[in-house]
DNA sequence: CGAACAATTGATCCTCATCAAACCTTGTGG
DNA sequence: CCACAAGGTTTGATGAGGATCAATTGTTCG
């Protein structure tokens, strides 16, 4: 099933495009179907290809060599992952990409979006737009792993969950849908640290705790604990 | 005293530029000289301009509320600083950069180079490869924060400071000048310590330790510990 | 229903941060 | 040229914050 070429302008490197442009990358691109649990690549693999996210969810992340792992950023639809080779011919992918749920990716060479960039500044600037946001974020995280406590941490990693794939109720509410596990990576800490942190703030009113699953009632609150007000806890 | 304009194409984004478009960049500059110690600009300030450093170094930084702060990089000579700002209009600084020694720098309108990338697409492309390069930095370093104990990024960030700014003594060491602060920011720890690990290295023959100053005399040996060989402490 | 997986919770331990005090090194001014 | 101040460094003592381990309790799905 092919994808229609126009959807293409819903990714942000792509909004500028002409049309013609759009149905150049779909036809030197190959569309790709990955499992749950499955990888479009692994760190140190060739950048052959970059990839546009069709549909499904997937996550990057980096492991060290004693096999743990941390969380650089969830992946949805329309979005772009495994770009970072293109600037370089030769490249290898910095991180790993597994697909947290059934999903499909269009896979496009490399070499061909370096080649359109030489003459299609919209493209080189768009996706310069996108790594400063990258450089941003990551400086963000960083200085926040290294100098902020876990609760706050945890608390930011869940808003900027919430604002990327977190699906607002009736009443105010923000459901969440990940693992302690997954929290965890994405936090710099470890799942059991989650969990406590979790049903203290469970105690306290601020969320709802399930399988898979976090409701946040008072995100007000939460954002205060994430720029440093006094914890509730202790 | 004014620079020579083609002295600019030693600074990686203007490499491969014209000596015209060279010559342009320079008289949209202005050229500003910093004291030890003080600031070329503070996270928050309107990213009007971007700089290149002609003497000195520099340091980027970001801190927290309560004013800890993390460093992200040092800058040398003909490096560029601050451009995050370029890819987007009224943008703002993400970090603090600061003069380590009295530094001299080019300050160009990030508006000027914005437009220039428009008709320049080796520019664009030339500072996304650096960009790149700092993404995946900065992805590495957290990882290493998120998982690697404290030894082992001592290990690597004196690595870092080594390839950047390193130099050889005769025998092979390498000299390096820094504060244990300093080395505590790279890291993600504490100036107490970083002085205790290098204490511990010095009794091993590993280094050998000043004020403002190492000597690393067996370079092999520090690349074995940051690569998670075990430590030769305990 | 049972297997597989997710989450909770208590107990323990270890790594580092923190605080305090003393010690070096370097540069300056009398 | 010495004394002193300022800033960098070392080292010990202490404790907090989480990681780790282990055992148990949900939850979901075939």
């Amino acid at each position: 099933m092919a994808i229609d070429p126009l959807q293409l302008r819903r990714v942000s490197v792509f909004q500028n495009a002409t049309d013609d442009d759009l149905k150049l990358f779909t036809q030197n691109s190959v569309e790709r179907s990955i499992e749950e649990g499955e990888f479009f690549f692994f760190q140190g693999d060739s950048a052959v290809y970059f990839y546009v996210l069709i549909s499904g969810r997937a996550k990057l992340m980096q492991m060290n060599s004693a096999g743990q792992q941390v969380n650089l950023r969830t992946i949805n639809e329309w979005q772009m992952f495994g770009a970072l080779g293109v600037v370089r011919e030769n490249a290898t992918y910095p991180a790993t990409a597994q697909a947290l749920e059934h999903s499909t990716a269009l896979a496009i060479k490399s070499d061909f979006l370096r080649e359109m960039m030489q003459t299609r500044p919209y493209l080189s600037f768009d996706l310069m737009k996108l790594m400063t946001g990258y450089i941003q974020e990551m400086q963000e995280r960083y200085r926040e792993l290294a100098t902020e406590k876990v609760e706050r941490r945890i608390a930011h990693a869940m808003l900027r969950l919430a604002s990327q794939m977190g699906t607002k109720t009736i009443n105010g509410d923000i459901e969440l849908s990940f693992t302690r596990q997954d929290l965890a990576e994405m936090s710099g800490t470890t799942l059991y640290t989650v969990s406590r942190v979790l049903s203290e703030w469970e105690k306290q009113g601020l969320v709802e705790a399930g399988r898979e699953r976090v409701l946040i009632r008072r995100p007000h609150e939460l954002v205060r604990i994430s720029e440093g007000g006094e914890s509730i806890i202790g």
